[in-house]
DNA sequence: AGCGGTGTAAATCATGGGGA
DNA sequence: TCCCCATGATTTACACCGCT
């Protein structure tokens, strides 16, 4: 394919459509109007023969193509912008910019007062807004732009985001000492002889200890 | 090289149609 | 009825070409 004659702007208003399912939101995202917007998606769809996005419950769905192309593009933008922005080192020394992260709450608590003590040392003029949420959210937060990064726990790699691990953890089973199932030891096979107390956030059993589990939890 | 005419693409504005 | 997307008319920006 021949990209001297194709507008790579539309990338940028696909991708804004892939953030938003919304023509106006893309467009204002965009600094483009809606008419702009939706007449970008007309030249879209006809260069990719695909419907790319259709109406559904007073959204914009993105098709199956529109998923799949989403998945090359978003990071080929990413490296563009990468590439671009080499120009203009960070000094964090000097910057006063606001990042906006995600977080769940307890890497909120792990991790944000030593993120605070650091930035003091190295980028005192720096701020964080911190943004709370579940798994879910916090990928939304990012795909939309309207986070910088985002910390937690995201155990399948989603192709078009970078992850870099930032600490292990491991958890520690505390329980009275004369506990009748257990005794100076625990081992796997101790800890799932005895009954659980499932919490789920989304109350769906989902989430990497609750599938572990699931074949032994009491619900309650 | 600089200027002006022309064609094309993309923008805005105004408005219509569909769905909740 | 309201919101949102699509579309037609018009305007604007830009590339290309020919002329001086």
């Amino acid at each position: 394919m021949n990209l001297y004659g194709t507008d790579l702007n539309l990338l940028t208003v696909f991708d804004a459509l892939m953030a938003e399912r919304h023509v106006t939101r893309a467009g204002e995202r965009l600094g483009l109007s809606q008419p702009a917007t939706s007449n970008a998606l007309a030249r879209l769809r006809q260069l990719t023969r695909d419907e790319l996005f259709v109406r559904s419950g007073g959204r914009l769905q993105p098709t199956p193509t529109a998923i799949a192309l989403a998945q090359q593009i978003q990071p080929a933008l990413q490296q563009i912008a990468a590439a671009l922005q080499r120009e203009q080192p960070f000094e964090p020394a000097t910057s006063d910019r606001v990042f906006t992260i995600g977080m769940t709450d307890y890497v909120e608590f792990a991790l944000l007062p030593k993120l605070l003590e650091r930035l003091q040392q190295v980028a005192s003029e720096v701020k964080l807004q911190i943004r709370a949420g579940e798994r879910s959210q916090l990928l939304a937060l990012l795909d939309s732009g309207e986070a910088d990064l985002i910390c937690g726990l995201f155990p399948e790699q989603i192709a078009w985001h970078e992850g870099q691990r930032l600490f292990r953890e491991e958890f520690v089973c505390v329980c009275r000492q004369d506990h009748p199932s257990i005794g100076d030891t625990l081992s796997l096979e101790d800890y799932l002889s005895v009954s659980h107390l499932l919490v789920s956030i989304k109350g769906d059993r989902t989430g990497p200890i609750d599938t572990l589990l699931v074949g032994h939890l009491l619900c309650i």
